[in-house]
DNA sequence: GAAATTGTGTGTATTTTCTACATTATCATT
DNA sequence: AATGATAATGTAGAAAATACACACAATTTC
């Protein structure tokens, strides 16, 4: 692009950091890759990568995620920007911070020791370079309310579930325990997550009742404020 | 900064766009300028600035406010940022959003004149350049959600204000009508909203106790969690 | 084939929070 | 003394959130 304005002002390397969530184990994950180049190579970090001249910073995250996990097309967030003069030690740097949600059946495990990636539970983060922690803590807050506000977090299983599975996922998201009885309750109260003829005999003897979350329904419920 | 690393990564100029939020009529106002430079000069604009090498992004909104305010140390909050193409259809600039909370008796009416300056209603806004309306509408439902999570509204009063105020401020801010009753009762249980001896006269024959935040009771909340 | 095991599935009563609603009080002005 | 204007006050009903315990269905084990 010729440009014509603003020839005055500095410019600026931007990188994206992404904090990718899955469900695993019980226990809400993030895919860390150590860092293949200089500076600290060989540390853990957040999937990143630089903005290109030619890409939306949106575009700039869901490259590097394909990347790291294969993936596109991925759900994200922007959470914020970190903008302060010496977050990065080796050069100014803005970073634009995501997160990311995705179902932990599409992730290919043989990429961990492609990528030299690996999940960790959220609760055993490694200490990360710079302000990484901080974004985790931040990604999981804003990803706390919006699964709160959006069903969103149900990326996270697979299309088809069980109430126990869910139970256990909002459980992991919102970090404290709910009733089981209650919790059931206000699945069956979703007018947008529909119980299918479908049954689950993965993690029982009986076999669980699989249910789905139903676009349409959900669509027709926000047009209609109801 | 000496430049070791990322030479071959691109650079991008950097802007802060900012939507200053004041009480005032009874109604949520937002300043405007006229942009006094191409392109697009002479439109009603947010008060922006390009971030320079040697300073923070937040400081950045804080020089732009200073500059079309005369105030240090605005209360503001980070938005987020539009990284899309051709946002700015002159060049690749990436803007980064906040709002910003000002009480209006901070503000000297004088400067609209020489800032070319302006206050509007937020439900009567002219179209702005770019993505601008985007903007103040996602300012609009964070600080919605801000504001009802945490007292930071407060900073559109003055020290001392009476519930009616308080009253018609979280009216304008949640866009919608509240009990009276209901609300002095929301105010009277909230630990760190103090009754004051002093009474009010200025909109009333009978007067109006005052009111003030007590950060102290706040913080002392805040720590125990109770 | 009876018993044990394991996660699935169900209803009600209590508490808490939210909502709706109308009149009197106080002071200043006329 | 009467009028006008905003401030101040309590209660009852509705709705939402919470606490809580046992039977069911299929598989595995003996």
């Amino acid at each position: 692009m010729e440009q014509q304005y603003y020839k005055e002002y500095s410019k600026f390397l931007l990188v994206t950091d992404c904090v990718v969530f899955c469900f695993k184990d019980n226990q809400l994950n993030v895919l860390l890759v150590k860092k293949d180049s200089e500076p600290s190579k060989g540390e853990w970090s957040l999937p990143s990568a630089f903005v290109n001249e030619n890409e939306s910073v949106d575009n700039t995250v869901q490259r590097a995620l394909a990347a790291k996990t294969g993936l596109e097309d991925i759900f994200i967030e922007q959470v914020k920007c970190f903008g302060d003069l010496n977050r990065d030690p080796y050069a100014r740097v803005i970073s634009i911070m995501y997160y990311a949600l995705i179902n932990i059946q599409h992730y290919d495990e043989k990429l961990n020791k492609r990528n030299d990636a690996k999940w960790f539970p959220v609760k055993e983060l490694p200490v990360m370079m710079y302000d990484q922690n901080e974004m985790v803590e931040e990604a999981i807050k804003r990803m706390r309310y919006r699964t709160m506000e959006k069903p969103v977090g149900l990326r996270m299983l697979p299309p088809l579930f069980t109430i126990s599975q869910l139970h256990k996922l909002v459980e992991a998201i919102e970090d404290k325990s709910r009733d089981k009885r209650n919790f059931r309750k206000v699945v069956e109260e979703a007018y947008y997550i529909e119980k299918t003829d479908k049954i689950d005999k993965s993690s029982s003897k009986r076999g669980a009742a699989l249910y789905r979350f139903n676009q349409r329904l959900y669509d027709h419920y926000l047009k209609h404020k109801l």
